[in-house]
DNA sequence: TTAGGAGTTCAAGTCGACTTGAGGTCAAGC
DNA sequence: GCTTGACCTCAAGTCGACTTGAACTCCTAA
């Protein structure tokens, strides 16, 4: 359980070690983001170290929002081989564009609501919360600004 | 279409001013994120300038992931009028730090990404990108780094 | 030898936020 | 008078990514 691992994992050790749980590492593996795992005797289960290093590459990529047939996508062509290198880079390149302009957005939401929370923890600290709004809900802020 | 216009308007006008569908309009209305909008003689929906602003926040809120009971609920309590502005303020900063959590985690996905983008794009560039694996899908960089 | 716990498969359910669609009303312009 | 287009309501469908559940197989330890 510590590190004395011989690189032949069960799935319960995988979704501890990934985080994900066994019911998605499954789900993952029918869905086509692993080439097929490997099997024991029993017809269980047996994840190399590779598999986990690259299930945690997974679990990064869907953290930042790709979609999973892109994953999978990117997987068959790794498995094709050598040659479709332009491809990959495109899908990862394209993959950042849209975080970054994710990012943007959000910082941007982020701008607004941190400008009421600033609004109000000033107002609350200086007691004058109650004179917040004149007329209703829409107009917290006369025009923004 | 230009400015001329005189704070009532039609939903297709404020879909156009918002970016959401005529039909998310009606929707967040039914979802109680405003507050009931006035109709004209006919049972069509005015909206005025105020609820305009309003859906655009509503916008920057949902476009960093605030659900929509929890608008709502931020909506009721303004509704309520003053003497809740605590209890704003928590729904608000509790969303606050949410999207900056959100911010942190999309900033280390993004720093794998780039990681792997950038491998590709000195190895496409150099010619040599057939290298970049000797062994499996799995292991594209040898220990991250 | 029996009870547990960890696996297995396959099917179905869930969740949130819309989106789509059917069927109807109304005012304006030809 | 008749079509067109914008609007209305209410119900149902969609989408992605899981999650849940039922029914079964193993292996191990008491």
């Amino acid at each position: 359980m510590t590190d004395t691992d011989e690189a032949a994992l069960g799935i319960g050790e995988v979704s501890a070690r990934t985080g994900l749980a066994t019911h998605t590492l499954r789900f993952y593996e029918d869905e086509g983001l692993l080439a097929e795992v490997r099997r024991n005797a029993a017809g269980r289960r047996v994840y190399t170290r590779e598999d986990v290093d690259w299930l945690r590459v997974c679990a990064k990529l869907r953290a930042s929002g790709m979609p999973l047939p892109e994953i999978r996508r990117y997987v068959e062509l790794v498995r094709e081989g050598p040659g479709n290198e332009a491809e990959r880079y495109e899908l990862l390149h394209g993959h950042e564009t849209r975080v970054r302009q994710q990012m943007a957005d959000l910082q941007e939401a982020l701008d607004t609501i941190h400008g009421k929370v600033t609004l109000y923890a000033r107002h609350l600290a200086a007691g004058t919360a109650d004179q917040l709004w004149r007329d209703g809900p829409a107009c917290e802020e006369p025009a923004a600004r």
